[in-house]
RNA sequence: CGGGCUGUCGUAUACCGGUAGUACGCCUGUUUUGGGUACAGGUAGACUGGGUUCAAUUCCCAGCAGCCCGACCA
């Protein structure tokens, strides 16, 4: 893409009143706009790392073989009065129609999905399955805070399992937290599973993705010889107890930000719309129900605040907009190349604008693309520069070569 | 929702009870060309409503909005 097409600038100066380092520097590079707050507008920077991030989630959910859905965000008041949800969930946005007629916005989906599944399941052999969507989420949270960290309105992957018995939903879910580890890890980020709370609809205990990072609102206890990690909420145990899983060292407390959840649900929704399924024995049963959050927008924010410096931010490869930010410097026409590495299947932001290399400079530094290829007088014929974001040594290769560099990493 | 702070050109800020200034941006021209080049000229602003006052952007009240702390976050 040309930077000269790019509708948005970068703004000098970070919005004053926005402390957190994902809120200022989202908002300065041009990658989300605040709408109000806890909503945002995503830019074209900004939509093309959310896919990015949508795409290695949805990746994960299709290795688990889970089916992409996409269900309304605009629910009935009465599947939320079924489950008694309408009157119990506080965060629940709920309106009016013209005629008085009551709805809610999605703020998780279990009303919509357990019925729609369970429609297609008749006996025990339709079982398991697994259903997602990537989709918006709405909570009348009292107060959005540090800017796409916490929002009345984000983009979360929620997947739903159903199974005959609780064997076989366990297995699942284990594999459901393996592949939710590999997901972070891929984002360039180290989450901790952690005991917490289920939730006022079951006394079981959830696991959720913790993520360490001052802008986070949890306090976790962790394990740094296993990998014990507990919410502060229903933590046993203090700071400094000896580990209850290995024993061999104090847990220690961190600041942490919630990027994903799991919950064993039972066969609360099953009863609630009373859906069954025909079991092994030939009697009516009700599914046991698991369902598997992650925030797709809030770990935008989240990696921002992981991967930044005074000059911007450093976008791990997985999630970066582009793989290259190509400058062409001193009035020299970097056309070729750009051709060349779109050629070679490299996503390259081209900046193209007739500015001085110091202001391009910095404002590569600040979009945080990991690789920048320089052209100009300085580099020759047939040769360009290569810097890694973060890294201060430059090298200068040939086109083929810088290809190959990038490449290795990126594709 | 409780508490606190704040609303001034597009952005960031300054001063002030009496003609609102600066930097960046943007426009015009010159200049410069490897870390936001320099110069000249130009463009553009007091959240809304009420009150006090001869006079309010400034003081007071309310509303609205934003941020922070807390609570909340099935």
């Amino acid at each position: 893409m040309r930077q000269s097409q790019l509708f948005t600038k970068i703004e000098r100066n970070a919005p004053k009143d926005e402390t957190t380092a994902n809120a200022q520097l989202l908002s300065r590079a041009g990658f989300a706009s605040k709408l109000m707050a806890g909503t945002y507008s995503y830019l074209p920077l900004g939509l093309r790392v959310l896919r990015k991030i949508e795409n290695v989630v949805r990746e994960e959910m299709d290795a688990l073989n889970a089916e992409e859905i996409l269900m309304p965000m605009l629910h009935p008041k009465s599947i939320w009065t079924a489950t008694g949800g309408w009157d119990k969930i506080d965060v629940l946005f709920k309106l009016k129609s013209r005629t008085e007629k009551e709805y809610a916005l999605g703020q998780s989906e279990e009303e919509v999905v357990v019925p729609l599944v369970m429609k297609y399941v008749m006996t025990y052999r339709d079982l398991p399955r697994a259903v997602y969507q990537i989709h918006w989420k709405f909570r009348d949270e009292l107060r959005s805070k540090s800017g796409l960290l916490r929002g009345i309105e984000f983009l979360m992957k929620d997947m739903y399992s159903f199974h005959e018995n609780q064997e076989d939903f366990d297995q699942f879910y284990a594999r459901a937290k393996e592949s939710y580890l590999k997901i972070y890890k891929r984002l360039g980020l180290v989450a901790k599973a952690t005991e917490a709370s289920g939730g006022s609809f079951t006394e079981k205990i959830s696991y959720e993705f913790m993520v360490l990072t001052d802008a986070g609102e949890d306090d976790i206890l962790y394990c740094d010889a296993c990998d014990y990690c507990v919410n502060i909420e229903v933590a046993k145990c203090e700071e400094g107890s000896v580990c209850p899983k290995c024993g061999e060292k104090g847990l220690a407390k961190a600041r942490a930000s919630e990027v994903g959840n799991v919950f064993d649900l039972g066969q609360k929704y099953g009863k609630d719309f009373d859906l069954s399924f025909v079991n092994r024995d030939g009697k009516k049963q009700h599914a046991i129900v698991g369902c598997y959050g992650v925030g797709i927008s809030r770990l935008m924010g989240v990696i921002v605040e992981k991967y930044n410096d005074e000059n911007g931010i450093l976008w791990p490869e997985a999630v970066a907009p582009f793989h290259v930010h190509l400058l062409a410097l001193g009035g020299v026409d970097g056309e070729e190349m750009y051709k060349t590495l779109q050629t070679a299947g490299v996503e390259v932001l081209y900046d193209d604008r007739d500015a001085s290399a110091g202001e391009k400079f910095a404002e590569a530094d600040l979009i945080g693309i990991p690789w920048r290829i320089v052209v100009s007088s300085k580099t020759g014929d047939g040769m360009v520069e290569i810097k890694r974001r973060g890294e201060k040594e430059t090298k200068v290769v040939t086109i083929q070569e810088a290809i190959k560099i990038v490449k290795r990493e990126n594709v």
